[in-house]
RNA sequence: UCCCCGGUAGCUCAGCUGGUUAGAGCGGGUGACUGUUAAUCACUAGGUCGUUGGUUCGAAUCCGACCCGGGGAGCCA
């Protein structure tokens, strides 16, 4: 017996009369005495439930189907007709209704069919994914996912697992967790009493990743167009509604590319996700619209339909400086823009997303490419209306001499990136990449307000659940 | 890490100028009723008021400490 999915009975493709069996969760269940129950069944394959529509004379109607209650599993096999009610096209005329799983407790069951906090839902996480929200957030997440897979793959790129262990203590960028096999009570020491790291597994000090990008320009200067999709980990106490301590980052590398290049490709990049998650995920946005964010849909549209503008940093500075509006930190040449900079730069000035480009030296990474002027170097940061920063990338800096001299600026050691610097001195090239953070992309396609609420389960500090 | 706010029933909250037996809606149970749409109506069960110490004749209410959650800032993606 094979089980159809409800988005397929709900899509008006099969034929009203067939016999069908779907399988789900009950979500609601109102019942008559005149004779029967109808029953809300839910299975994740789209965002609207089924409506069951159980008849008394079902052998199990008085001791089963009146008990079932929000969260119990079910097999239901029965009719697909057209539904008499309002709310929906389709609805199954059972025959039969086998309940696979009950409720224990239904007294305090966590999940029911009305709003909860967010904050409560995430105590629960493992059972969150059973509401509308989440269940929409994970198929909003499945459908970005796909879409960037899909995007590069049209475009001649390869996916590069980069490692999640690396031993590169400094990836220029946050603090990192340490991955030792070392008995932390009792670590072997060396001579100068400090642990002794040569005796761990890798046989020397090793940390979860924090970026793809060094590793990833290994195989961009010899595949040309490459990108990593992976985990990343930032050991840093952020407490915030935008940061976790383990999230997903996408990261693209282009060869024989300047900065220009890398801003035509983020646009593009940007509007084809969008574009996707809007054909393939309409009731989940609809969702999104009515319950969590009023402009979610409209502002999806009005990216993909806008051209973005570029500036250079020095441009947007003269722009807030003779805005005349009030900020509470002024903007100021060599200083970084403040969330309030690019919200006004968006959203006040522009009304459309805006590349940002050329930033000063001193306020970015050392492997960005130092500009002609030696004051700037070739950084972009896309920032879009209602969320500031989604993207930021660079033109890589590709002269062997120039990176060693901007290594030793930013006082690292070049030992370090000695592989790093190999790139540099067999068959260097002009490249540039960028790096944007799946879930505040998810959070944007959707209109979630919180981080912790766009991925499973979130990792946070003081906190690693389920 | 810093600054604010909060913790009362399974959930969402009210009660907080200290004063008999701590309330509502939803959810659960029972019943009524109905092609219903987070149905409706009636009845009913359910609470060590985050923990702990103190002030007081008396603390959910005031004070201290601690724990937990949230928002903002910094850092960033």
């Amino acid at each position: 017996m094979s089980i159809t999915r409800i988005a397929d009975a709900l899509s008006g493709e099969i034929p009203v009369g067939l016999e069908i069996t779907i399988a789900g969760w009950v979500r609601t269940r109102r019942d008559s005495k005149a004779g029967f129950s109808f029953i809300h069944v839910h299975d994740g394959s789209c965002f609207n439930p089924i409506q069951v529509v159980a008849p008394g004379e079902l052998e199990n109607y008085a001791d089963e189907i009146q008990r079932l209650t929000t969260g119990c599993s079910l097999q239901c096999t029965g009719t697909l007709v057209e539904s008499g009610g309002r709310g929906q096209s389709f609805e199954i005329q059972a025959a039969t209704v086998e309940v696979l799983g009950w409720v224990s407790d239904p007294d305090t069951y966590p999940i029911q069919p009305k709003q909860h906090s967010f904050e409560f839902l995430r105590e629960v996480a493992h059972l969150r994914p059973r509401t509308n929200t989440f269940g929409a957030v994970t198929r909003v997440r499945h459908a970005a996912a796909q879409a960037i897979h899909r995007f590069f793959d049209d475009n001649g790129y390869y996916w590069i697992s980069t490692p999640i262990i690396t031993a590169s203590d400094s990836e220029g960028a946050g603090d990192m967790f340490r991955v030792s096999t070392l008995d932390p009570e009792n670590p072997p020491r060396n001579e100068k009493g400090k642990v002794d790291f040569k005796q761990d597994f890798f046989g020397r000090e090793t940390f979860l990743t924090v970026s793809g990008q060094l590793p990833v320009e290994g195989y961009c200067l010899s595949l040309s167009k490459v990108y990593t999709f992976g985990p990343t980990f930032r050991a840093e106490n952020s407490n915030t509604s935008r940061h976790l301590a383990e999230f997903w980052m996408v990261e693209p590398e282009i060869a024989f590319a300047d900065l220009d290049d890398l801003a035509d490709l983020s646009e593009d990049f940007l509007k084809y996700i969008f574009k996707y998650v809007l054909e393939r995920c309409g009731d989940d946005l609809q969702f999104f619209e009515q319950r969590i964010e009023p402009e979610a849909i409209k502002r999806l549209e009005s990216l993909v339909n806008s051209e973005f503008v570029r500036i250079d940093y020095g441009e947007a500075i003269e722009i807030l400086e003779k805005s005349g509006a009030k900020f509470e930190f002024p903007a100021k040449w060599g200083l970084d823009l403040q969330t309030e900079h690019e919200r006004y730069l968006t959203e006040k000035h522009f009304s459309a997303p805006v590349i940002v480009k050329n930033y000063p030296k001193e306020i970015k990474a050392f492997y960005m490419r130092l500009n002609d002027d030696n004051k700037t170097v070739a950084a972009m940061d896309v920032l879009a209306p209602g969320i500031g920063e989604i993207i930021g990338g660079a033109q890589r800096e590709e002269r062997l001499d120039v990176l060693e001299a901007r290594i030793a600026e930013h006082g690292l050691s070049t030992e370090a990136y000695d592989w790093y610097l190999d790139l540099r001195r067999y068959g260097s090239v002009p490249h540039a990449g960028f790096g944007l953070g799946f879930e505040r992309l998810i959070n944007y396609l959707t209109g979630m307000a919180n981080i912790r609420d766009v991925i499973p389960y979130p990792r946070v500090p003081g906190r690693a659940e389920f």
